[in-house]
DNA sequence: CTTTTTCCTATTGGATAGGTAGGAATTAAA
DNA sequence: TTTAATTCCTACCTATCCAATAGGAAAAAG
């Protein structure tokens, strides 16, 4: 199960993601890859109710991770960094929750050898490396941009 | 990631279940359902070290969620209930784990409903939703035969 | 120089994970 | 009928983690 955090970073980033999307349309530069105008924390908990302290350290997180960038002081806030289409979820998910594999002795970004069992011939190694990767599928190829869209027959 | 209790779960299955299908050989019916011959706690920890009152409970949750039998008294010990490809990894997850969705609004047999969001309006929800189908076409799929299945050019 | 913001470190309270302790109940066999 | 081997049950323990809070320092704009 995803944590609060990585729960609340997506609510974050919804926000995040649709301003950006909606200054690329006013500017009609649909491609353009940075994006300025910070959105302050205070703002982004008016549209999604939460704790503001916890969303900070939330979004400090992000900042570190290489998602978002941000500015101080009056007028300051954070901005996504790249295009939504080029983050990709797991990103997200690595970042807040770390691991997405289901087993350290699968896992691409946080490996660790399984001491246990022989690895080439462990039933359930192979079986988990097989979940990771149905995982995978979906979360390397979903990326932020996702998050803003709706569902169809959704009303606007 | 899977806890402890799932992985060891799954050694102690892997035990189960290779017993189980060579019994079925020697008797040259590969196809019964039901299995006796129980094997004990001490053997199973024998084959895969680990402590064994921790085993204990994790294989009476195995009990309580139908996935075994057991037997009381001197030669007691547990056996499983149906066919290894009759049970699912996902039944053996649940039961030790609880959800595999991701969240609990897309979760099959432990939903939640998501009251900060409208989930039919809501991206995350549906995204979370794809990630859950991922997985269970993996671990509805894969059962607990295949814990007992090396990789083909694994010697003997 | 005041206000608004991000940034940083530390702390807290409650839950969960992982495991232990001790014994009751049951069964087979000596 | 006693003994040994087993499952079954309840309670407990300890360390870690989750979610959130506290209190300010640093920066930037007006």
């Amino acid at each position: 199960m995803l944590s609060k955090k990585a729960q609340y970073a997506f609510r974050a980033l919804s926000t995040l993601v649709r301003r950006d999307l909606a200054r690329r349309n006013e500017q009609n530069n649909p491609d353009s890859s940075a994006s300025d105008a910070p959105t302050s924390i205070s703002h982004m908990v008016q549209i999604h109710p939460m704790s503001t302290k916890f969303l900070e350290t939330i979004l400090l997180d992000l900042k570190r991770g290489g998602i978002l960038g941000s500015k101080k002081g009056k007028g300051g806030g954070y901005y996504l960094l790249k295009h939504p289409e080029d983050t990709p979820l797991a990103q997200v998910i690595r970042i807040l929750d770390g691991p997405i594999a289901p087993l350290p002795c699968v896992s691409l970004h946080f490996y660790e050898r399984c001491h246990d069992c022989n690895e080439a011939m462990c039933g359930l190694n192979r079986l988990m490396a097989e979940v990771r990767d149905a995982n995978l599928a979906v979360l390397e190829q979903r990326t932020l941009s996702d998050l803003a869209v709706h569902p169809e027959g959704a009303a606007a």
